[in-house]
DNA sequence: GTGAAAGCGCTAACAT
DNA sequence: ATGTTAGCGCTTTCAC
């Protein structure tokens, strides 16, 4: 055991402090709580043995005496995504205002860890959680409701009346997407997208598929799909490679379901010696910061990220009735795309 | 008042799950936490119960009564800063394998703020504290550390023996980069730096004319200091704005005190039709991901962040000695720097 | 193997 | 204006 650590002193308890200020414990509660209702005097002394003690409230009595807490729990896929790390700042901005903690997990798309989270968060007594449901996971958001905690969906959109959700639209993003290809001539499509067990990714099919069909055109014919394991630079990359070793001409335009693959896909094209726009125009999702700075600045799908966490936290707090928002997503267009 | 909302019925307390089971308190606790001293017929009935009425333990009585909890709070300069971002990861992968769960706050460098967060997180008693202390605000750090809360800092070196720390050589970092530019043979060297009084701006400060001196030159004549209020792409952009509007002949280098600063940077000397590298070599700090990727891949100094805050919560979690872990960073060498 | 009871630190209702 | 008291939900002795 390290003789160097601290926590070997009992913390200060609010009757240490009541009796080193010669008061009762519901005098130092009420200078801590209704400082109004003390006399100047006793408020001085009070104040002062808490200085002395290096007093802290206890939270957990608070709480377990309050009944509420001041904690609110958050669960994105992966707070090192720069979508959700916006996300998450616009969470913790909105909690700010109203004094509140914010407890915060990476599912990493797994529902185990994250029913494991619920569970912990939950059992923390948070008042309220913003869940970006896994896989086929809102049962899990409903029992924990029934269980009588508020729930606010994150980045998706919500499949009961009475649960708040903020989400954008990504049918309508991904079909922005599509179509500015299309206008731009292009005849054939690759699309890399995630698993279409996650949300997000199926809603982008959805919407490229409208797209098409919107054109006039078969997307069995235009779109040729590439699933990835997973939605990171090297995914793109590689997913880029083997859409290239395919027999027959390859698409002349790439639609990434996010800008990281983007990335991925741009460096194996630049490697390939394959140039962007002119022989593959690429489309990203995202509009991550550097986007407008890369070696062909990406033309992406921007999302309101940070709004979405503010205004999720925002419902959670609020008192109205459970609001369902649903941003628009904007397509920012650069050189990857031919502008 | 919503009516759809959740948490009009009160949660279900172990007493409740006691009476459904026909059992005591004492032993639903013991199913809970000492399941084998319990038979199986008894630990089936309560388990049932368990089920039937969706009982989550209520943490903040089983801390109160523990007097321990299962929380850690961290607290970085911005979670928005993609080298926060890997370290909350990592911090976050290290609480994962002990089930602890994470708090998380970003300072904004404003001491008010972070001792706002560091007061609630000792009130929820925290099992410790990962601190990146903004300016001078150690003291702070000091005296919850007397109050009985472990603390370990974050991306700074400890000035105190017992407390631990994590951080990484910015001395060094900063000199690399600098020794770099000078053997590439520029002779005058902007440095686009944020303010002195964050710690990394100083010490990068410090290994900027360490390196400089190395070399037998002066730094009063090879260095040109710019001061940015803050380190994102758009005061990175004006700083470099303002350095090519002086009287006489622009710096042939800019080091940028991270890739941000130096993206923005970079997105000026496009606009201004200036050459990167040959007319103006850029360094940036940080290696983000895209930082290869650019339109100029960027020669970047490297930070092992995820690993940092993995070894943060690491140290905090052990029982050894308070550790002063000193990370190095390894510069990459891109194209701006005139590869 | 199970039950009864005490107490963690706090707040609010009530009493003075 | 201040003190007294009860009890939030849980775990852990200590009996049986």
């Amino acid at each position: 055991m390290a003789r160097t650590r601290a926590g070997t002193a009992r913390r200060a308890s609010i009757t240490d402090v009541a009796r080193l200020a010669g008061v009762s414990a519901g005098t130092v509660s009420n200078v801590l709580n209704h400082p109004s209702q003390v006399s100047d005097r006793t408020r001085t002394k009070v104040l002062d043995a808490i200085e002395q003690l290096s007093f802290v409230r206890n939270a957990s009595a608070r709480q377990l005496r309050e009944g509420t807490s001041r904690t609110v729990g958050a669960i994105v896929l992966d707070i090192a995504n720069p979508f959700f790390t916006a996300t998450a700042r616009g969470i913790e901005d909105r909690l700010a205002q109203d004094d509140l903690v914010l407890m915060l997990a990476s599912s990493d798309e797994d529902p185990e860890r994250e029913s494991r989270f619920v569970r912990q968060f939950v059992e923390h007594g948070v008042r309220g959680l913003l869940v970006t449901p896994s896989r086929g996971t809102l049962e899990t958001v409903a029992r924990v409701r029934e269980r009588g905690t508020d729930v606010v969906l994150l980045d998706h959109t919500s499949p009961f009346p009475d649960v708040a959700s903020v989400a954008v639209d990504d049918v309508r993003g991904a079909a922005l997407a599509t179509a500015h290809l299309l206008e731009r001539g292009h005849e054939r499509i690759a699309f890399l997208n995630g698993p279409l067990s996650l949300r997000q990714c199926a809603d982008r099919r959805q919407g490229v598929l409208a797209a098409v069909v919107e054109a006039g055109l078969d997307p069995g014919r235009v779109v040729v799909e590439v699933t990835l394991p997973s939605l990171n630079a090297d995914s793109g990359s590689r997913a880029m490679a083997e859409l290239l070793a395919r027999p027959g001409p390859p698409p002349t335009a790439t639609f990434c379901v996010n800008d990281f693959t983007a990335l991925g896909a741009m460096r194996h094209l630049r490697e390939a010696s394959i140039a962007v726009p002119e022989q593959m125009a690429v489309v990203g999702y995202d509009d991550v910061d550097f986007a407008p700075e890369l070696a062909v600045p990406l033309t992406s799908v921007r999302q309101p990220s940070h709004e979405i966490g503010w205004r999720a936290a925002d419902l959670l707090l609020g008192d109205g009735e459970p609001e369902q928002v649903l941003f628009q997503p904007a397509l920012v267009v650069r050189a990857s795309s031919g502008a």
